[in-house]
DNA sequence: GTAAATTTTAAACAAGTGTTTGAATTTGTG
DNA sequence: CACAAATTCAAACACTTGTTTAAAATTTAC
């Protein structure tokens, strides 16, 4: 059954295995049209340019990521205001099934998703933080706010540094994968899924958020 | 006074800096050799290449941090062979001394000396990987040995993962600046020199593996 | 002070990058 | 079928990369 897919989603696809593989700066265009069997040229009629096809690649996954998110934290708005207590555990646990859902686009998904969220950073990639901030700039703004909300006492400055401190403990994690490993040389044969990793995290980053 | 410095530490210098503001595969050695003010070729005759210059440029704080680390964790396997009981905090504080020492060599010493390590992991530079494993591998593992102690009960694969998110949180906090703050509209005017950013860090990780 | 070794210099190299071009081909439409 | 629009293709473009070369300049040693 197989159908062929068309030459844009081929690009998008081959482009998100390597961007998170190696990197959006490490991985070239080349590549990418060799991977996904199609001319150089494509990526370019098809996208405009690199930079362009950066911000496709992400936008596939934030355009579902974020509105179920919102649904999710709205969700958590109502409750809120219907008096029960709003807890950290819920805003977190807020995050897992719109992220998992990511895994219904590609195998990889939920995983490539947040390795690639995590390299727009580490690499300099402004463009691509202005995207962000340009299309969920006030979401991202209201979801800060809730964290503050569960978090009372906290001071701005702080909640900034830890959520900061979070999202590295999850971008990292990501993008370093079995680097750690090779140094320590401990060798776990566990299963790695997103999954997994995520509900490793969670409890981290809540004892670290609530101290 | 300011005596004129040799072509070497003036690479390492430039090197240093542009390493930490802009990653290693971004910063050319055209930039470098140019903010160094030295012919281009003097890299390649100082150095032998370029992954020969990254790894200088680390060892050069490699070789300061590691031994004064290596004698504080010294003194707390002494304490601990005296029957006192060895805490979390003490060992987390065991790095701050020798990671703040090393603005004596660099005004942003500590600064750029986390990034790089971050940015040797989020870029995939394997050679910087095996260079540190080679030459501390042994350190390394002791300490990990040291968290398992002061951790009791806590399995060896969840100690992975917490120290694995430890990391994470330093480092992207190192290299990704202030990205977030863009995002989230946030702007603290707070200064952040490296000290503040890790008295800041430290009792997250604490809560964080803790739990 | 002169010869030898070290270092610096400008230039070129080969390989890789994103992008553009214009002709060939495929696809959709009347 | 035939015409027009959309897509694919090979080739070339202009530029940057790390590295090498061989001559020039400098420093060191006797």
């Amino acid at each position: 059954m197989m159908k062929k897919l068309d030459t844009k989603t081929r690009v998008l696809n081959a482009a998100e295995q390597l961007f998170a593989a190696h990197g959006f700066n490490n991985t070239s265009l080349r590549q990418i049209t060799s991977e996904a069997n199609v001319n150089l040229a494509s990526v370019n009629y098809h996208f405009g340019s690199k930079k362009s096809l950066i911000q496709a690649v992400l936008a596939r996954y934030l355009q579902v990521f974020m509105p179920q998110l919102t649904v999710k934290i709205n969700q958590l708005d109502e409750r809120s205001i219907d008096g029960r207590q709003l807890s950290l555990d819920d805003l977190l646990e807020a995050f897992v099934e719109p992220l998992l859902a990511l895994n219904r686009i590609s195998a990889q998904g939920a995983r490539n998703f947040m390795v690639m969220i995590g390299r727009g950073y580490a690499e300099t990639q402004g463009h691509l933080r202005r995207y962000i901030s340009e299309h969920y700039g006030q979401q991202l703004s209201h979801i800060v706010s809730l964290f503050a909300k569960v978090l009372p006492g906290m001071s701005k400055a702080d909640l900034f540094w830890r959520l900061h401190f979070s999202l590295g403990a999850l971008v990292f994690m990501m993008t370093s994968g079995t680097a750690l490993a090779e140094i320590s040389e401990a060798d776990f044969a566990e299963v790695t899924t997103t999954e997994h990793i995520v509900n490793k995290l969670i409890p981290f980053i809540a004892a670290g958020l609530t101290n």
